[in-house]
DNA sequence: TCCTGCCCTCAATTCCGCTTCAAAGGCAGG
DNA sequence: CCTGCCTTTGAAGCGGAATTGAGGGCAGGA
C-alpha cells in the first residue's frame, strides 16, 4: 500500500470521491452515473467499508468522456465503440475518425434539411398578400427523392 | 364523384393503393401506418367490400410530409401543426402565420443547436493522427484519459 | 382445393435514456 | 444524541413513438 500518493501516477491511492462529488465534478445527475454503471458503461468503483462507492480520476476521466460524447450528440452504443477504442491507444484512429465522420454527416443532412424548411416557414411568415400557390413548406417536408 | 381522372388532379379516382404499397411508396412501415391513422395523424383510407384500406396519392405526399418531418425530429405534434399550415400555404395570416412564426423559432433554434454541435464534430473529424494516443476525437472526448 | 402472401383488429410490449420511489443505513456538525 | 443530508438497493415509471403478437380474413395462382 502507498500511504502517499505518487504525483501523476495512476495508481495514486487518493481519498475516494464521493458519488455526489463526482457528479458535481462531471455535471452528471447521481442517477444516472448508478444507471451508467449499471449498463456497464462506468466501470465498478471500489467500495468503503460500509458500501459506499469511492471513485478516482480515471472514473471522473471516464465520465466526462461519457458525458462529452452525450452532449455531442452519440447515443450509448456509440459512446461504448469510442470507449472501447479510447482503451487501445496503440490501435490506429481511423475507426474514431470513421464513427465521427458518419455522424457528422448526418448532423449536416439534417441541418440542411431544417434550413430547407426554415425557408418555406420565412415564406408563409413573411405573408407579403398574395398567396403562396407552391408551398415550400410541402417542398421542404415532401422532399421527393432529392434530399 | 369523378369516375375518370382528370390529369393531375388529386381528385383522381384511381386503383386503391393497399397498405403496404403505400408502405414502400413512403418508406413508413405498415404498422407505423395504421397507427397514424389510430392517432389522426392520417385521415382514415377508403376501404373495399372486405374491409381492406385503399389509399391515394393524395395520402401518400401526406405520408410522405409526416416521414420527413419525423426524419427532421419533429414531434407528432408539431407534424399535426405543419400539416396545418401546409393544407393552407394561401391563408398565411393571422392564426397560421402566428404557428408559422412558432414553428420558425423552433426550427431556428434547432439549427443553431445542430451547427454548435457539428462546429464541434468538425473540430474532431479528419484527425491526422496515426493512432488513437494522437488522436483528435480522442483529446476532445477525454482530454487526458490514459485507460 | 390448397397455398402463400397479403390484410384485418386490438391489446400488450419494446425501446432509449434516464428518473423517481421506497425503505433503509451512514456520517459530520452541534 | 439529534438533525439533516448523504448513500445504499432494487424496482417501477416515464414519454414518445412505434412494434409485436394473437387470432383471424381475403386474393389469387397452381
Amino acid at each position: 500500500m502507498h500511504p502517499v500518493a505518487t504525483t501523476g501516477s495512476r495508481e495514486m491511492i487518493q481519498a475516494g470521491i464521493t458519488i455526489g462529488e463526482l457528479g458535481k465534478r462531471t455535471g452528471v445527475n447521481i442517477e444516472t452515473i448508478r444507471y451508467y454503471e449499471k449498463i456497464g458503461l462506468l466501470t465498478d468503483p471500489r467500495r468503503t467499508a460500509t458500501g459506499y462507492r469511492e471513485y478516482g480520476e480515471d472514473h471522473v476521466r471516464r465520465l466526462r468522456f461519457i458525458r462529452r460524447g452525450r452532449d455531442l450528440g452519440f447515443n450509448i452504443d456509440a459512446i461504448r465503440a469510442l470507449l472501447r477504442l479510447a482503451e487501445h491507444p496503440d490501435h490506429p484512429c481511423a475507426d474514431a475518425d470513421q464513427l465521427a465522420s458518419q455522424h457528422l454527416a448526418e448532423v449536416e443532412q439534417r441541418i440542411a434539411d431544417l434550413v430547407r424548411l426554415r425557408n418555406g416557414l420565412r415564406e408563409v411568415v413573411n405573408c407579403q398578400g398574395h398567396s403562396i400557390a407552391e408551398c415550400r413548406i410541402m417542398d421542404a417536408l415532401c422532399g421527393d427523392l432529392d434530399r
